[in-house]
DNA sequence: CATATGTACTACATTAAGGTGGTATAATAA
DNA sequence: TTATTATACCACCTTAATGTAGTACATATG
């Protein structure tokens, strides 16, 4: 039962748009059914749809369901003490950028990729 | 002819150290001796030494060498045109992180590394 | 019930990166 | 000339990521 305003996208409508296999763009769905980012609607009519509108989704959150946003965190060096109280060589240049690297991911959400340029990735 | 005072390393020592087969260790170092970070002096008492000084070999120099400084540049929405300009909707947010991140590519060099800790890589 | 959806599980193919190993050759110091 | 070094090919292996495919099943609408 659909109770929301959003759109829904069967996979056989996404893979031809998308010039991919169905059952592949499947296997990913179901992957972003169970991270919470869609919701799938099985049986006659169904599809997939925005768990919550793309404007509440934030690239933070997708980059942590998908490779874990430690790895954006960490020392440049590799260092587990390094800190601002105990830098490493390179702390005090880099991790300005690493911080502005990891609001942009805080702040921006999938709904602002709307105009991006998939054939470039 | 050993006309530096940089220490020459055998490929065999090399090995031994960094524990990795002294036959991968010759393919890699003999890459990096074509893209000229190191100079290889062949022939007994031979091995390899730095071409220059590692204070004079910056980050951007080996990125540029291995995979293109161009993947650093370009817009992340990945468009052509984009540019101060005539801007993408991302282009004012993540333009300013992306030139910190080239300019510090661009001001470290590969001697500021030397605290590194490998293991973490 | 019939139909159109998504799910689960399995198996395998493809590609790229990283790594191993052999043999022959070129260069140079002693 | 001999020993020690690097270079050039070549063939192959391993691993991880990505992609393809098949079959059976669960769910929901009408």
């Amino acid at each position: 039962m659909i109770n929301s305003d959003m759109q829904v996208f069967t996979a056989k409508h996404l893979a031809e748009v998308l010039t991919i296999p169905d059952k592949y763009l499947r296997r990913l769905m179901t992957d972003m059914s169970k991270k919470g980012f869609i919701k799938s609607i099985q049986g006659r009519e169904g599809g997939y749809v925005f768990a919550k509108n793309a404007s509440k989704i934030y690239l933070s959150d997708v980059v942590d369901a998908v490779e874990g946003i430690e790895r954006y965190n960490g020392c440049i060096m590799g260092h587990e003490t390094c800190s601002d109280e105990n830098p490493c060589s390179l702390h005090n240049t880099y991790a300005p950028i690493r911080d502005h690297l990891i609001s942009f991911l805080l702040n921006t959400t999938i709904a602002e990729l709307k105009d991006i340029n998939i054939s470039k990735f």
